[in-house]
RNA sequence: GGCGACGUGGCGGAGUGGUGACGCAGCGGACUGCAAAUCCGCGUACGCCGGUUCAAUUCCGGCCGUCGCCUCCA
């Protein structure tokens, strides 16, 4: 089994080979902090979470590090901070915004099933590294200042834009932006910048006597510098980060320590979309974790549901988010949920972890996992029948398909223990009054006193009854005592 | 305007130069007094127009459409 990844700056398909296989290093932009998760947040953190575990499944737990930043200094952080804690210091509504949101964000992506990555560097415990890296960039001629700007001098790297394949001929000709009177080219993007007074502001490096802050792009030169080294196995994100963000990156980061690549492969997941259209806040379909969890559309949904969803379709593909796909994940987990035995000792299926090296091809993965499912009904069955028979033995208990579907589920972060293959059910009967409950009772129990007599019409008219109200009922028999009984729930 | 991605059956979604993954829905069957649930079975789809090829959904070119980036954005 040889993993394959998507590598952005060769736009193939490559083998993964580590620099160091006893320390495989990853790093994956983490948040700004400065409001609510929202589901496009969540992707790159379950498909990187996938990609960690399985990294640390081929190359061992020990061996691998996986770093994720928090970005707790930024222009939108200050504003939203101001704006919210008016009767605060700046820096203290700061301080409080970032913690508040970091602390959120963590609830979040734990309910997500997502493990926490091996170091998360916050961007303010890194500001010496970052002005030291523009300290090497003025010395090294990559960088100037300009009325107490730290710049880079894009012009000053000849193959800038070589991730996102674009020339700085052609980015300069499209360039919508004005061009600011500190810069000596029009692409030339800020290292570091003066700070206003009631802004967060650091002592300036290149000799700049006003206080100051960093730049957007420094903060992940610095911390992917000082925990993973100057260069390493794999950076991933959004697709939309690759310009300017991460060729600002890989700009800095290399010109800064003198190398030919920051990081070897560069994974970009798609873009997601809600219900078919972009994620905004003026089209008012902006979801957040949180309130997936709370309420959306009716329900509370499981973290397992909407991590299950997100992983149906390949990372590099755009995503559609949408209650369809929702209803779909939980579907499919309730069946799995049914039949898979956590065995110990039992491990994911040869062709499940075949198609998650396939550059995570979860969703080929998540087809195994129905085929499983499948097997694992039917050997149930088989079992049953031979159950009645004397001598019958389970064999190799750990390399049954149950035993393999739950080790593949638990593979890819989907905590089965916990997820209540009724929930859709549970949380309907909630929005049942407790007359109405007692009603339905009432209503079952005359039915079931028909159906003894067998009087059909009786019993099929009270059904009827019952589904105007909107609820269907389950025929079934004790399992101990073979008496009929009926359940009920809420249609969808 | 420049750069890039994507367009697969009713829906979601893999994949491939030549035997139609997988799921949901639907249909048929088993079970049931009848249903529901469950189980079994069933599907000749790859935006359009050209080209290459013995053979293209898969490669190449053009067009159309959707989306993203170029400014903050996962």
């Amino acid at each position: 089994m040889t993993l394959t990844l998507y590598n952005t700056l060769t736009r193939r398909k490559e083998p993964f080979e580590p620099i160091d296989p006893k320390n495989v290093r990853m790093y994956v932009c983490g948040p700004t902090v400065y409001d609510l998760a929202h589901i496009g947040n969540a992707r790159p953190i379950i498909v990187f979470d996938v990609l960690f575990r399985l990294l640390r499944h081929l190359y061992g737990e020990q061996h691998v590090t996986y770093a994720r930043n928090i970005t707790d200094v930024d222009d939108k952080i200050n504003a939203r901070a101001v704006e919210r804690f008016p009767e605060m210091p700046p820096t203290e509504a700061i301080r409080k915004l970032t913690e508040e949101t970091t602390a959120q964000f963590h609830k979040d992506i734990a309910a997500l099933g997502v493990l926490p990555p091996t170091v998360e560097p916050r961007a303010t415990d890194h500001i010496a590294e970052m002005r030291v890296l523009c300290d090497e960039l003025v010395a090294n001629g990559h960088a100037y200042v300009g009325e107490d700007h730290v710049l880079f001098a894009v012009g000053s790297m000849p193959d800038y834009g070589k991730l996102a394949r674009r020339s700085l001929e052609e980015m300069e000709a499209g360039a919508r932006v004005d061009v600011a009177p500190y810069k000596r080219g029009p692409m030339d993007f800020v290292l570091w910048k003066p700070s206003k007074p009631g802004e967060p502001s650091w002592p300036s490096p290149a000799g700049i006597a006003t206080p100051g802050r960093p730049g957007w792009h420094i903060e992940c030169s610095a911390m992917a510098g000082k925990h993973l080294g100057n260069v390493f196995d794999i950076h991933g994100g959004g697709i939309d980060l690759v310009f300017p963000h991460h060729e600002n990156e890989i700009a800095q980061s290399r010109c800064a320590h003198g190398t030919s690549v920051m990081a070897n492969v560069w994974m970009h997941n798609g873009f997601l979309q809600v219900e078919g259209e972009k994620m905004s806040k003026s089209l008012g379909n902006f979801v957040t974790i949180k309130e997936l969890f709370d309420e959306w559309r009716g329900y509370s949904w499981p973290g397992q549901v909407a991590r299950f969803a997100m992983l149906g379709t390949h990372y590099r593909q755009p995503i559609d988010f949408s209650q369809d796909a929702l209803d779909q994940a939980s579907i499919a987990l309730s069946g799995f949920k049914t039949w898979a035995a956590d065995i110990p000792g039992a491990s994911p299926s040869r062709e499940f972890m075949d198609a998650l090296s396939d550059d995570l091809n979860t969703p080929r993965a998540i087809a195994e996992l129905h085929r499983l499912s499948q097997l694992a009904q039917r050997g149930v069955h088989e079992q049953t029948d031979r159950m009645t028979k004397p001598g019958a033995m389970l064999e190799k208990l750990e390399a049954s398909p149950a035993a393999q579907l739950s080790a593949s589920l638990s593979f890819l972060g989907l905590d089965m223990e916990s997820y209540d293959r009724n929930w859709v059910q549970n949380q309907s009967r909630l929005s049942i009054s407790e007359e109405q409950s007692a009603k339905i009772a009432q209503l079952i129990s005359a039915r079931l006193a028909a159906r003894k007599a067998k009087n059909w019409a009786e019993s099929d008219r009270i059904r009827d009854e019952l589904a105007a109200m909107g609820i269907q009922l389950k025929d079934g028999k004790d399992p101990q005592t073979g008496e009929a009984i009926t359940m009920w729930e809420v249609k969808r």
